[in-house]
RNA sequence: GCGGCCAUAGCUCAGUUGGUUAGAGCACAAGAUUGUGGAUCUUGGGGUCGCGGGUUCAAAUCCCGUUGGCCGCCCCA
């Protein structure tokens, strides 16, 4: 038996969880249909190169990269960012603005596996590209929000943590760092929430020392937790102009079109500004956000953000663009630890009894028309006591059963029983579909 | 890639200082019940004790290795 096991980081899904995982998929795509985004699909094997071209060489002991029998070098899909860029970046041309796209589907990164974190896992992917304004966060987020809450969770349970990179490099620039020393400084700073002081490292070893308050100014920056606090913060520096000036002001109100719009659509409350949050690699380029559980408990539910420049470098037009993604794995561990898993009732609306070998033709001739009319049907497929069909009539949750037995169709008829309530009734077959439809309520 | 804990039936778990043929509950199946129900009772099927090696007269139990799982570090698109 446990010859064969699953791979690491691997998952089976029976059909209970198969239901569930469904279930799932269903809000999310309901969703994003909601908000008109447009369902696409791409290949789950590509080249090798398109995630090398986007993440790097390094990126490589972390793909299920292998060479195909045609000598080529490919990789399953860690991502579909990369895919969509190409597609989109292949017509782009021909689509109306904006692009509004998303996808459901497996991704394979060859990691170790741990809690909230697969080898094999699904997202939902959610993409908006040919607007270079805050609207489109609004969008994505708005639709996050949605996914997420569609579940059951509410702004007690999660909420999105929003922040800027673009604020941070022209904050950075206003204060006197050189464009060069800007991705070191944000480097530091995703890893000043884990590390504290010590990841201050990061950047001085490349720049040379950091004076204490020059320390203290970059992590009193990411202490900033509203707008409002924003706004106060940085009041002096655009007072004083110049170009950082003046972009840190542009910026400031793309900031309040973004959180007004969120606030407007009523989704205030689940928004916490956090300027600690830069996400790991580099080629965001805008707002960034990630989805987290209040407790603290669980890994990022989802985490996306503006990559301007992506869908240029993997060969496109220069498309501005912002996306996001939902893993299936923390979600539905939070969905558990609260209780929020649906219970899914698989059942027939129909359960056949059947008297004999003789009655069994009538009732299979009967079953193929109830299935072709919509129904979900089930009989035995071995002849039984009236009893033992019963209680599998019940066991396996049926609304209806349908008896055929010898007397009844001698008059032309069956026997209709509802289960909840055992009232039974009899029907001559030639209303059969009639009589069903009345006790099941039409499909 | 590194470290800690764990692995007995489909599931949850017992299994004494190493000692005959490895158990329970749930689940599954058959019967009680040859035309009427999720109950009850009886019975049954199901195990290479993760896998491989070692120690021993004797290993689920002790030792080593290995695979897998969980947890943490690195990473997290």
């Amino acid at each position: 038996m446990a010859q064969f096991q699953t791979l690491p980081g691997f998952r089976e899904f029976y059909p209970e969880e198969t239901a569930r995982r469904n279930h799932l998929f269903r809000l999310w795509r309901q969703a994003a249909v909601a908000a008109n985004f447009l369902e696409y699909d791409g290949p789950v094997l590509e080249p090798l190169e398109l995630y090398k071209a986007k993440s790097g060489e390094e990126i490589e002991q972390q793909l299920f990269s292998f060479e195909d029998k045609g000598g080529r070098a490919v990789s399953l899909r860690p991502e579909m960012t990369p895919t969509l860029c190409r597609m989109v970046g292949e017509r782009a041309g021909a689509m109306r603005r904006p692009i509004k796209w998303f996808n459901i589907g497996e991704h394979y990164r060859y990691e170790r596996a741990q809690k909230g974190r697969l080898r094999a896992f699904f997202q939902f992917n959610a993409d908006l590209l040919g607007e270079a304004g805050p609207e489109a966060e609004v969008e994505l987020i708005a639709l996050l929000i949605s996914c997420i809450a569609a579940t059951g969770l509410t702004e007690r349970d999660f909420f999105i943590r929003l922040s800027d990179r673009n604020l941070w490099f022209f904050y950075l620039q206003a204060i006197g760092y050189t464009e060069a020393q800007v991705p070191d400084v944000l480097g530091t700073i995703d890893r000043l929430e884990k590390q504290g002081d010590d990841a201050f490292k990061f950047f001085e070893e490349k720049h040379g020392p950091l004076a204490p308050e020059k320390r203290a100014e970059i992590a009193s920056f990411t202490k900033i937790n509203s707008l409002a606090a924003l706004e106060e913060r940085l009041a002096p520096v655009t007072a004083a102009g110049g170009a950082a000036a003046e972009a840190l002001a542009a910026r400031l109100a793309d900031w309040r079109t973004l959180l007004g719009g969120l606030e407007a659509m009523g989704y205030g409350a689940f928004i916490q500004v956090d300027l600690g949050v830069v996400r790991g690699l580099a080629y965001y380029t805008g707002f960034v956000f990630e989805a987290f559980d209040r407790s603290g408990e669980f890994r990022a539910i989802a985490g996306g953000g503006r990559y301007n420049n992506l869908v240029k470098k993997l060969g496109g037009p220069d498309l501005p663009a912002a996306g996001f993604a939902i893993g299936d794995v923390v979600i539905t561990e939070m969905l558990k630890s609260k209780n929020l898993l649906p219970e899914i009732v698989s059942a027939p609306d129909i359960f056949c009894i059947i008297g004999g070998p003789a009655e069994r033709k009538v009732a299979l001739a009967d079953i193929r028309e109830l299935r072709a009319a919509g129904y979900r049907v089930e009989y035995p497929l071995k002849d039984a006591g009236f009893g033992k069909q019963f209680k599998q009539a019940d066991q396996n949750r049926a609304r209806l059963a349908i008896i055929y037995g010898g007397d009844e169709l001698a008059r032309g008829a069956v026997k209709m029983k509802l289960l909840a309530d055992a009232t039974e009734r009899e029907i001559r077959r030639d209303h059969l579909l009639q009589a069903v439809g009345e006790l099941l309520g039409k499909e």
